[in-house]
DNA sequence: TTTATATTTAACTTATAGGTTAATTAACCG
DNA sequence: CGGTTAATTAACCTATAAGTTAAATATAAA
């Protein structure tokens, strides 16, 4: 799968994010992590939550005797903001939208005398 | 599902990020945007896949005669940049990384001279 | 009214995401 | 060593995502 595809899939979570959040405010270990969800799902799910996040590379994982510290890894986060820069006039365009939409209730004509080409 | 793990479950296929590619470049309706993938899928396949977005928020689709027009709605993409930004610092932290491993291989200073918070 | 075009729905298959429990590995500690 | 804590692996279950083909629907056109 490409990165992007990875990363997006991993970030489709309410847990994972939530994950990623309490590491964007330091490093943390597994159970540090899996504390906030052991009431909702075991270990093992948190394991492999942390999983799907290492292999999307959004954090990494390292070794420190029996635990296993994670922290943010900004590159995928990168990714995705560079994928998003061509879609920033859309989110900004509210102002435009509104105006297509005035246009629209006031009984006005086509924002741009589109005509569907039928072929003949 | 909450909105954000819909709209990167809807951003998690290439195929869907190219037909939001394809309406950032204006409107479309379902057969100009199957074009591209008729090879590689079935016009139903296409369908779902407009669903999702749909669904997701990411496009609104309307009607036309037996044409169904779609086009990109910024909201959800607005929604994703929010999400983003808690991590700004962490994608552009490691943007410093690489200066800083630039400086050590090849003896240069800052790509760009710009400033980031560093802790401490 | 029939035919053509655009798109969706239905019914089905297959792979995988996300969870479980039980067992296992790893490192430290008394 | 034997026990404790930290984390993973294995084996399994279930729901659903993503595709298929065939049939249905919607609108226009002849």
């Amino acid at each position: 799968m490409d990165h992007l595809s990875q990363t997006f899939a991993a970030l489709a979570d309410p847990t994972r994010r939530a994950m990623l959040a309490r590491l964007s405010r330091g490093e943390a270990n597994v159970s540090d992590l899996a504390k906030p969800f052991l009431k909702d799902m075991s270990l093992p799910a948190v394991t492999k939550h942390l999983k799907v996040l290492e292999t999307a590379g959004l954090i990494t994982k390292t070794r420190e005797a029996q635990w296993r510290p994670c922290r943010l890894n900004g590159e995928r986060f990168r990714d995705v903001s560079e994928w998003m820069e061509q879609y920033r006039v859309f989110w900004e365009e509210s102002f435009d939208r509104l105006e297509a939409y005035l246009k629209t209730v006031t009984g006005k004509k086509n924002l741009k005398g589109k005509k569907h080409g039928r072929k003949k």
